[in-house]
DNA sequence: ATGGTTGCGTAGCAA
């Protein structure tokens, strides 16, 4: 069982990318984030045609996640609040694959170090702990998928010193994210990569990729059954390369 | 370099 978690930045225009990729690694579960568009506007056909079930809880022009799986869906929960208060913005979906226990969010990027969007991330973060801690049993095999927009030291940092205290690095965002991981997940990447130098995002404005200058804030965080059952983590580099790429990498896991 | 590019939607915001 192959479980990623790919920030797209926009389903539509991503639409060729993820067609291919899908068809290159054939995961058997997908979490997308930024779709960016409306569940009626969103290319679900195509999509299902690949062989895929779509579950999504999207708005227009901004955030919106998505599960997409080889296999049946259930259980299905849109938000942290039902799903249906107008004014929340769409960052969390939950659902059932099997035996996983699969949440999917997309952290409040924040902006920079104390602007209102960066208390609002760590409250966020805090709100999303306190979700997790109510409505999920760590016995069970939790995949929690993401982009955090958080690293969680300095080996996810292509300058360290650049970055230093920066939004994304900051020492309370890290506390937060640590917050939810000390509930019972582990990072599933550093199972298996214990050196830095492993990035999921890279800079469209200062053409990062290209240069190495990235950061590794998209993870695959799991319960301690789960990461058990965890074969092999990798970061697709090839899903950034190209024509029109997202500026997130696709990171796969495979489970037992 | 307080820049740069991308996406949405068609101005300006978010990332």
């Amino acid at each position: 069982m192959q479980v990623a978690t790919w920030n797209v930045n926009s389903v539509r225009a991503r639409l060729p990318r993820l067609l291919d990729w899908l068809e290159r690694r054939k995961p058997d579960v997908v979490m997308l984030q930024e779709t960016k568009c409306l569940a009626e506007a969103c290319p679900w056909e195509p999509i299902q045609d690949a062989g895929y079930q779509c579950v999504h809880f999207g708005q227009t022009t901004y955030n919106g996640v998505a599960i997409l799986a080889r296999r049946r869906i259930e259980d299905v929960r849109r938000g942290m609040q039902g799903g249906d208060s107008p004014d929340e913005e769409r960052r969390v979906i939950a659902a059932t694959v099997e035996d996983l226990l699969l949440i999917n969010v997309y952290v409040i990027n924040g902006q920079e170090v104390g602007a209102p969007r960066y208390f609002d991330k760590l409250a966020f973060l805090s709100e999303l702990r306190g979700w997790i801690r109510k409505h999920f049993d760590f016995r069970e095999k939790i995949v929690l998928a993401g982009d955090f927009n958080i690293t969680f030291d300095d080996r996810d940092v292509h300058d360290p010193k650049a970055w230093h205290e920066k939004i994304l690095c900051s020492t309370p965002e890290r506390h937060a994210l640590e917050e939810v991981t000390s509930l019972g997940f582990h990072d599933a990447f550093r199972k298996f990569h214990k050196d830095g130098g492993h990035y999921t995002w890279w800079d469209f404005r200062t053409n990062g990729f290209k240069r190495g200058q990235g950061l590794r804030i998209d993870h695959l965080l799991m319960s301690e059954p789960a990461l058990q059952s965890c074969e092999k983590v990798e970061i697709d580099l090839e899903a950034r390369d190209g024509e029109k790429p997202s500026d997130h990498a696709p990171v796969i896991a495979t489970l037992a």
